[in-house]
DNA sequence: CCATATGTATTTTTT
DNA sequence: ATACATATGG
């Protein structure tokens, strides 16, 4: 018996029924599928995002509350594009003219920020605490390491970035330290004593400072829901919780999630056991396996495996490198899209070769049609693209680059941002210890004497123009100190402070650095970013937790209407696609990366990372093989070469999913024999022959 | 105490 | 190429 919709029903016709099951499932229906969670195992384009539009907006237009929907996502982007559809799908639905919006969508972190300001006093924060970035953090870290006396220990102690890394793992998993040093960090095992005296000190350091770093935006939130009095509040706050890619959540999103809805009434979470890549940063597909397990009734499963992006041919490939996967629990993908083209496995030279055959294939196909930003490069390390980035600034191809983002680790965009941040927080030592720095004749000696007189001085005493500086500073103290003050009070008429400190700051930068002009575009660029937020604190905080997300050759990503050609990290393609996609340095030691291959584990996420990467293609599909590559500076004297081989996880059972060729053709004297690739391969082993 | 030079180890993916 | 630690000169 099928119940009639009501009029403000969205159009759900055009959805297949799996999608719609999950869009409908505990609307309108039996009261117990109104109290369990649902679980939807979403293939790679298969119409995931579609879903949860709908899914958000069907809620909505059956009368749940905008304000107390929670939808969290993997990327600001993704959040923006998600409720910018369901908004959509809501307007064009009868009875709303000006659909709401949602104010709570983003990420995990952005979330637990906001909603950390709320609750800052009742937990024991101040209200303008600053949040670090991750280098920021590691810098805090090695302060304290410094403290204690681990830089001079005489088997050398891990480094700041490791200690970090060891932390937040501990965090993100929840497990033991000694478990965590056991599984990923071996080499450290013998410190476990000091680090955790370590850490106990970072904490404390933090806190004294009203400094929260990533990892603290998730467990202060973990914590409050650990709490039944705020529990039951942040509960009762929200009526809908929906879970975007919940396969690269870790076990402290997990707990949060369990905290706010222990039984799973209003949950929804979607995800992809074989698109999991994100396990270096504490996820496990264990999240989404074990799922069903954590509530008294178990959640409604709901599996979308038909496929909408990819031709058959190249979903038949995709299959094929995840069917070797050692555990895996979704179905191969299905599609309609039929193509006499297979994806294309390239055999060249070298990187430059394989520079010159993406720049090539990308103008033929836009000979043929095919729009630049309907086209990625994609790659496993943001370094891989360089000779790339070359090779299409030679040939005038505008191109936007996204993941491995350089522009807020510039040093001279920390150095502003560090006076910023200080201003705002004047016992955030790690902002403040970089921003005194920058005053010829402020050392570290100088710049610490400040910061301990500000943190041992009452609250809000303007004393630091009397600060103690050496002679030869005066003058430049006297300036620097008051437009401190005046940074730190103004929070009214932003973003007049910021172009204050960047002017200060373009002085300091003729001193600072040889290449005074190129840094000074970044500054610019910077200010223009800056007068787009309504305030200081909404610049700090939103900055660090969503950078820009891209970088383009020229400075300044293209305007809107310009076509760009798409690079791309793999990891930061996640969600995307395009008609026509390459992968880059499909050889073992770059996919796999010689830096993963350790464990099992590891090695199983390089994989689906490939498939990920191949996954994003709708039309055609190239798999970039380059027989040799360039390694800088390895292991002594000079540069080399490496040889590579396809990558392992596309074997030669594979092949017949994939139409094979070498670039550039050879030259027609030496070409006709049907073993030509067979002697490209001969030829490759003689190359390595050479160095034996 | 600050600035600069030298030597050594490291080199992924990101909220 | 870059970051980090240590040594030396002003």
């Amino acid at each position: 018996m099928t119940a009639t919709l009501p009029a403000i029903g969205l159009d759900l016709s055009h959805l297949n029924a799996a999608q719609r099951a999950a869009v409908e499932f505990g609307v309108g229906s039996a009261a117990m599928d109104e109290r369990r969670a649902l679980l939807v195992i979403a293939g790679a384009g298969s119409g995931k995002t579609n879903m949860l539009a709908h899914r958000v907006a069907h809620l909505i237009a059956h009368g749940a509350d905008p304000g107390r929907v929670l939808l969290l996502t993997f990327s600001r982007r993704a959040a923006d594009e998600m409720v910018r559809r369901a908004m959509r799908l809501l307007a064009k639905s009868a009875g709303r003219a000006a659909p709401p919006v949602l104010p709570w969508a983003g990420t995990f972190h952005g979330v637990g920020a906001r909603l950390l300001r709320d609750y800052a006093q009742r937990i024991g924060l101040g209200a303008d605490f600053t949040i670090h970035d991750r280098e920021d953090s590691a810098d805090l870290m090695n302060l304290v390491r410094h403290e204690l006396g681990f830089s001079a220990r005489d088997k050398r102690f891990p480094l700041k970035g490791t200690c970090l890394g060891i932390y937040s793992a501990v965090v993100n998993t929840q497990a033991d330290l000694a478990t965590v040093l056991q599984a990923t960090y071996p080499w450290c095992a013998e410190w476990a004593d000091d680090l955790r005296q370590l850490f106990r000190h970072y904490v404390e350091a933090k806190q004294a400072q009203q400094v929260l770093d990533y990892d603290d935006l998730l467990l202060y939130w973990a914590q409050m829901v650990a709490e039944p009095v705020l529990a039951a509040e942040l509960g009762e706050r929200f009526s809908h919780i929906l879970v975007d890619e919940y396969q690269d959540t870790n076990r402290l999103q997990a707990t949060i999630l369990l905290g706010l809805s222990p039984e799973g009434r209003g949950l929804t979470v979607v995800g992809d056991d074989a698109q999991a890549i994100y396990s270096f940063r504490g996820a496990t597909v264990r999240n989404i396996l074990d799922f069903p397990s954590h509530f008294p009734v178990p959640p409604h499963q709901v599996t979308l495996d038909r496929n909408y992006r990819s031709t058959q041919a190249i979903l038949t490939a995709a299959n094929a490198v995840i069917g070797q996967a050692r555990e895996r629990f979704t179905k191969d993908l299905w599609s309609e899209r039929t193509s006499s083209q297979r994806p294309r496995i390239v055999s060249v030279r070298d990187e430059a070769d394989q520079a010159r055959y993406v720049a090539e294939q990308i103008l033929a196909r836009r000979e043929d049609g095919i729009r630049l930003k309907s086209q990625a490069v994609l790659f496993r390390a943001g370094s891989h693209s360089a000779r790339l980035e070359i090779e299409l600034t030679r040939r005038n191809i505008p191109f936007v680059k996204f993941g491995g983002l350089k522009f807020l680790e510039a040093a001279h965009v920390k150095d502003v941002l560090a006076v910023l941040r200080w201003a705002q927080n004047p016992r955030d030592r790690v902002s403040g210890f970089r921003a005194l720095q920058l005053l010829a004749g402020v050392g570290p000696k100088t710049a610490g004497r400040i910061l301990d007189n500000v943190a041992s001085a009452a609250p809000g005493a303007a004393l630091l123009a009397e600060q103690p500086v050496p002679e030869g500073a005066r003058a430049a103290w006297a300036e620097f100190s008051a437009l401190v003050e005046m940074v730190g009070q103004s929070g009214a008429n932003w973003p007049a402070p910021f172009e204050k400190v960047g002017q200060w700051y373009i002085v300091q930068l003729e001193r600072l650095h040889e290449d005074a002009a190129i840094r000074q575009g970044d500054i610019v660029q910077l200010a223009q970013i800056a007068a787009t937020y309504p305030s200081r604190e909404r610049f700090l905080t939103e900055l660090t937790l969503d950078p820009p997300e891209a970088t383009s050759d020229q400075s300044g990503i293209p305007a809107l209407d310009e076509d760009y050609l798409i690079l791309s990290t793999i990891h930061s393609a996640k969600g995307q696609e395009w008609t026509a996609v390459s992968i880059l340095n499909a050889v073992d030691g770059c996919i796999p990366s010689d830096l993963a291959t350790g464990s099992a584990e590891e090695i199983e996420e390089e994989r689906r990372l490939l498939y990920v990467a191949m996954t994003r293609a709708r039309d055609t599909l190239d798999i970039v093989t380059p027989q040799r590559f360039y390694v800088t500076q390895q292991g002594g004297l000079g540069d080399r070469h490496l040889y590579g081989s396809r990558t392992r996880f596309i074997g030669n059972a594979m092949l017949p999913c994939f139409e094979q060729l070498a670039w550039p053709v050879p030259p027609e004297g030496q070409r006709g024999s049907p073993e030509s690739k067979q002697a490209a391969v001969d030829l490759a082993q003689r190359m390595r022959d050479m160095w034996r």
